[in-house]
DNA sequence: GCTAAAGCTTACAGTTACTGGAAGGTCAAG
DNA sequence: CTTGACCTTCCAGTAACTGTAAGCTTTAGC
């Protein structure tokens, strides 16, 4: 098939199935005789792979592990636990972080005054001791 | 003062000031005879109150109008109250994204099985049922 | 005075994961 | 034969820096 039948078979844009070949995360297809890709129909399979691992937001270099462990069906499964384990402590990290970034702002959401010149929030983002560390 | 002066004592390193000074979130300094930047101490005021937007990891695009809607006291401090609730808005947003990241990526955390043939995890990413939407 | 090191200048490249656009070749329909 | 859709490649831009290179100035030591 060509790239825009596949780039409609598995729901990824013409644009991002050519810089995930460039990346390395898809193998280089075929080519027909006027230079246009030719794709197998196991292609679609590996490009809905890399669209649900994006969709968890797993990172390129990631995903680029993960096919490529599939290559061999005797590999360890043991890289798999291992990236996605990453995965959940990367996001749990974030969590935490974020909770933090809420609390702060959430503590100046609002001033009633009229001036920048008398403004509680830039009072408190100028604060010398404001959240430091 | 100089840009190293600067940079330590608003703890932004030197690459970052001019970097800021480059996206218009500082203002262009005066230069010495030698061509080197000369800095008024009130630009340290500015750098740590960049530093600490930052912090709290408010975009460039977004501090740059919370510096220029200070240059005139008398200005409103409306804008300043919906940048900050944007940002509210957003780190919420993004924490009920990273929730349902969580809950996906927990339900598949570990395989017992040892060959990436028959492991549980890329069975669930490549099931055509799994997640969409 | 000479030299070496530190500090300053500019400009360009790399990071992540795409996305948009330019310039040009190919193909099917009218 | 021309129009439009589709394909190719390569380059630029996004966010917020960070690293590197090449070159000039200043400062310290001998």
């Amino acid at each position: 098939m060509k790239i825009s039948e596949l780039a409609s078979a598995s729901q990824v844009p013409v644009k991002t199935i050519r810089f995930y070949e460039h990346e390395g995360l898809l193998p280089p297809p075929k080519r027909m005789a006027n230079g246009y890709r030719y794709y197998a129909p196991q292609d679609v399979d590996t490009l809905i792979f890399i669209r649900r691992c994006r969709a968890l937001n797993i990172a390129l270099s990631d995903i680029r592990r993960l096919v490529e462990v599939q290559q061999h069906l005797h590999n360890s499964c043991a890289v798999v636990d291992e990236i996605i384990a990453e995965q959940l402590e990367r996001i749990r990290q974030t969590q935490r972080e974020l909770a933090k970034l809420e609390a702060s702002l959430s503590s100046l959401v609002s001033c009633d005054n009229h001036h920048v010149s008398d403004c509680c929030i830039l009072k408190r983002l100028k604060q010398d001791e404001y959240h430091e560390n």
